[in-house]
DNA sequence: CTGACACATTAGAACAGTTCAAAGATTGGA
DNA sequence: TCCAATCTTTGAACTGTTCTAATGTGTCAG
């Protein structure tokens, strides 16, 4: 799939400077950045560049369907420009690092249903990461 | 497993009349109840209950163990005194109703693991719960 | 090109959920 | 009973997010 930026070309949506900067801070594969990531980001390409601007944007990106919204832990929405192929997450309990992983969507046997509709699946794995497990076995 | 304000009975836990009616509103199966579903619910038995400690207390009982944090999308947490028989989540995207339920945990292959070590899996499956789905089409 | 309207952006106030700090109340043990 | 430890309370502070009202910018019809 075609990265952020092209797509939201292709859709006709107006691109000004502050969209584009925040476009480009999300770029790349494994990127999970936090609001206050973005904006960090974003203003180190053009610092006129404002916090509620970069909600405005990354909400409506949501809702367009480009970003997908992550619940962390800590309270702090995550966005994840990775729509094409679904996958499911590993997170660091201690750094908070997280890794995009592609495995089987777990099933819902009918008899746990209870009625529902059921709409998508999302699973994360909680882990340690090797930078987080070596320096707190040498603590 | 016995009841929660059972369990804190046998640790020894100092039962104050406040921790009793926040352990009592806990009780029961199927409970996920947010911060302030918690003061409410306490606090109509104990009016003079405050927030403060229904925060103190939960936090406690997470860090005891005995009930798991569930991070939901809305931002707020939520508490759930099942810790004794490992399960999943079944929420409805419309009216935030969540159950449990009972499956398999997914599997992470080893090609995936990123050299993280394992902790635990959490999954969310999403859907729209029969009431929800019953009022959207007749909408 | 120009005016005008729609849309984007901004700063800061407002808001929700949660945590913190200091003072007061309660508990259990000597 | 008195003390020390612990619990509770109030209210302020903090964090992440949304809202508001004013200003700025782009686009397009004429």
């Amino acid at each position: 799939m075609a990265p952020l930026l092209e797509r939201l070309r292709h859709r006709g949506w107006r691109l000004t400077a502050q969209r584009r900067v925040i476009a480009e801070a999300m770029a790349g594969e494994h990127v999970h950045l936090a609001a206050d990531e973005v904006f960090e980001r974003a203003r180190e390409m053009l610092p006129e560049v404002s916090l509620a601007t970069v909600y405005n944007t990354l909400n409506e990106l949501v809702s367009m369907g480009e970003l997908a919204e992550i619940t962390h832990t800590d309270g702090r929405k995550r966005y994840d420009p990775n729509v094409a192929e679904p996958h499911h997450h590993l997170v660091c309990v201690d750094c908070g690092e997280m890794l995009d992983v592609v495995t089987e969507d777990p099933r819902l046997p009918t008899d746990q249903q209870h009625g529902f509709e059921l709409l998508g699946v999302e699973t994360t794995f909680r882990g340690r990461c090797p930078d987080c497990a070596s320096s707190a076995s040498s603590a």
